[in-house]
DNA sequence: TCTTTCAGTCAACACTTGTTCACTGAAAAT
DNA sequence: ATTTTCAGTGAACAAGTGTTGACTGAAAGA
């Protein structure tokens, strides 16, 4: 069955070197200590096959970086339910999470190393997202009525402070989870008590 | 001048060992794609003296986040200075903080680097750091009247959201402040305006 | 059909890595 | 004064690193 059309094929080996790079760091390795030639052999390819696809690590991780990006966007949609009430909307929104991060470890992995600890480049792509993130939140937010004295800066600084508070600790989760399955509950309930305390600031705030 | 001890004499190799590491991650390497050899040289060191003192480079880097320790330390003395009004006690806490940040970026950048991207070792002992900060936190604002409808865990929680805020955008400081010295004030004002929202939820919240 | 394209292979390169071992020489202990 | 201790040296190792250039063979285009 030779169906695979010259396009496909280098479509999948690429997919297969990305992959081999999100396992390596989900495995406790660090992104930036991975080398070229071990992403190669986890993908089954020769080290020189390579650069058929990527002109080097920090291009791999741009690329990661896009597919996280997509992976993000879908997990926005599925929160998102233009709930009025704010428990039942943050609670939908902290367990799409929490489930999206259990089903993509190694990508959730990725991003909390490389935010921090990855070369200036990826970092600020990572930031992008998250930028991407606070804006799409900020504009959802932005019509209610419960927000109408804070101004426009304000709101945006606030949404910042929404999405770090629930990106923040997600190596906390990462790391729990491995080992005691019931930390979900945990992470989400402490999460959730953030929100409602940053939610009651933001309700109550004269700009 | 032969005055140094051999004793004297191991310390200063020793930290020079500690800071040729925290120069180099300083350098926006990540620490774990930092060789022991690349360590060794940066101290004017042959590389196996390096055993002399550390058993590897993990051992290293929990000394490094043993004088991290003592440093917040200091920084929280320094910052505590019982106001009661919430103002000028936060916004001292801030201005003293990003003080420590720009004094010591090495130290900030290893840190930020360590947490989300160490050996889980590593991670475990940053964590440590902060929880310890976040408990000091908690037991300084304990008797206030403001406070006095919020149970203990739910005031630990605030106090992580309170902790985790300050330092959760320290690599937004530290990327920024290389090229834009103006962007000091940005942050301590976005920081305040945060802690404030965090502030106002925190004392009108009811456990 | 023949030719071109190009993802993947293989061998080789100069270099860095962690770790070993036997050593030196001055400070510390006797 | 003599012996012991031990931080730092230097050479050597097996293994891994990024990158090169010339190659193969099947799919795509003519």
């Amino acid at each position: 069955m030779q169906t695979q059309t010259r396009e496909e094929k280098k479509r999948q080996t690429r997919k297969q070197l990305m992959d081999a790079a999100l396992t390596l760091t989900g495995s406790g390795r660090h992104f930036s200590s991975i080398s070229l030639r071990e992403v190669a052999k986890n993908a089954g390819v020769v080290p020189t096959s390579f650069y058929r696809h990527f002109s080097d690590m920090e291009e791999l991780g741009l690329n990661i970086i896009d597919d996280l990006g997509l992976m993000l966007r879908k997990l926005m949609r599925t929160a998102r339910q233009h709930e009025d009430y704010f428990e039942a909307q943050a609670r939908n929104s902290v367990e799409v999470y929490a489930e999206y991060v259990c089903a993509h470890k190694n990508y959730f992995f990725f991003m909390e190393q490389v935010r921090t600890g990855g070369s200036s480049a990826l970092r600020k792509a990572i930031r992008n997202e998250l930028k991407y993130f606070s804006n799409e939140l900020a504009s959802d937010i932005r019509p209610l009525a419960q927000l109408s004295s804070t101004d426009d800066t304000d709101l945006d600084i606030i949404c910042q402070l929404i999405v770090s508070t629930v990106f923040e600790c997600t190596i906390d989760l990462l790391d729990h989870i491995e080992t005691n399955p019931a930390y979900l509950d945990t992470y989400i309930e402490h999460t959730l008590k953030k929100l409602r305390c940053v939610w009651l600031g933001a309700t109550s705030w004269q700009s």
